[in-house]
DNA sequence: CGATGTCAAGGAATC
DNA sequence: GATTCCTTGACATCG
């Protein structure tokens, strides 16, 4: 089992940017972003970490439809592509991309359509020119429901069977909180077979059927295809305290309680006795584990120092 | 320097 | 059909 974190480093002092954030006026280059990753995987070297995912934002403005100035960034950074590649995988690194949730292949609205099919099929193209395998996934979400969670299930699969066969190879699904649950993701599985992501924290906020998250793990996990790492989003709910403060009926006193609310945002860090019992449910089953937690890197450093105290030792 | 507005991009709820 | 919230961060601008 891998542990890895996405994004932003929060580890070296202060933050080691991630991608080329410049607005388009100052001209953003993806080459500048690979300047930043080359500086990160030499962060990934010194802590062993050895599963990552790279901001979507790698490339400013790519797919942008208005500004084609931008459009050919893969091309002109072909080299220093392949020698980021070239050093992922000497450093037996699996990288990952997360597209965001402006891209939604199941939309009725073709022109939203379109523009995740161009965003899909930029992230196939950077991840073939960083020369990846198979294990390297863009992770997406079932869309939205459209008033008819049928025609848009329905939807989704189609669009996802007329991919570019560069885009569809690397697309793996997964579960959100609000409208694709776990048994609908399975649903989108049966359907055209794409691979599926499992994240405990969306399972938690939606979950009608009360599927375990073990009844979760083996529902989900073995959707992938024979020879590639199945992988899970990991991560714990925020814990906001606050205290409740009301008036006793009979003596009219002012009483204070503590609450502790859950609520469905990520933990600075991942519990790791809960962890840990996620990790006895999942049993057998073998996978790497993208921790998503506010403290980014740091939280995943932790959970690996506290799982290796307890005897469970990370790749 | 700190506060505030803005960013390419969607969906859903509300009116 | 238009408005607002969701929700995240960081750039960019203004005072």
């Amino acid at each position: 089992m891998r542990l890895g974190f996405p994004a932003k480093v929060l580890g070296r002092g202060g933050v080691l940017k991630d991608y080329d954030s410049r607005r388009w006026q100052s001209g953003p280059h993806l080459r500048v972003s690979l300047g930043y990753l080359n500086t990160i995987f030499d962060y990934l070297t010194e802590e062993r970490i050895r599963m990552y995912r790279i901001s979507s934002n790698v490339a400013p403005y790519i797919t942008h439809p208005d500004k084609p100035q931008f459009h050919n960034q893969i091309e002109e950074c072909a080299e220093e592509l392949a020698h980021l590649g070239e050093r992922a995988r000497r450093l037996d690194l699996r990288l990952s991309m997360h597209p965001n949730h402006y891209t939604v292949l199941n939309s009725p609205v073709e022109r939203v359509y379109a523009g995740a099919v161009r965003d899909l099929v930029f992230h196939g193209r950077f991840m073939d020119a960083l020369g990846l395998g198979p294990e390297a996934v863009a992770v997406v979400h079932g869309g939205g429901v459209f008033g008819d969670k049928r025609a848009a299930t329905e939807r989704f699969v189609e669009r996802y069977e007329r991919l570019p066969e560069q885009a569809r190879r690397r697309l793996v699904l997964e579960n959100d909180e609000k409208s694709y649950n776990v048994p609908d993701v399975c649903e989108i599985h049966r359907r055209c077979g794409i691979p599926l992501v499992l994240d405990t924290l969306h399972h938690r906020a939606n979950n009608p059927e009360r599927l375990s998250n073990r009844e979760a793990a083996r529902a989900v996990i073995p959707t992938w295809p024979k020879g590639v790492r199945p992988k899970i989003h990991y991560s714990s709910a925020r814990r906001e305290d606050r205290s409740i403060t009301r008036r006793d009926r009979d003596t009219g006193e002012r009483v204070t309680s503590e609450a502790a609310a859950l609520r469905f945002q990520h933990a600075d860090l991942v519990d790791a006795d809960e962890f840990t019992a996620f990790f006895a449910d999942a049993g057998p089953l073998v996978f790497d584990v993208m921790v998503e937690a506010k403290r980014k890197d740091l939280a995943m450093l932790q959970l690996r120092a506290d799982l290796r105290a307890r005897g469970i030792v990370t790749e």
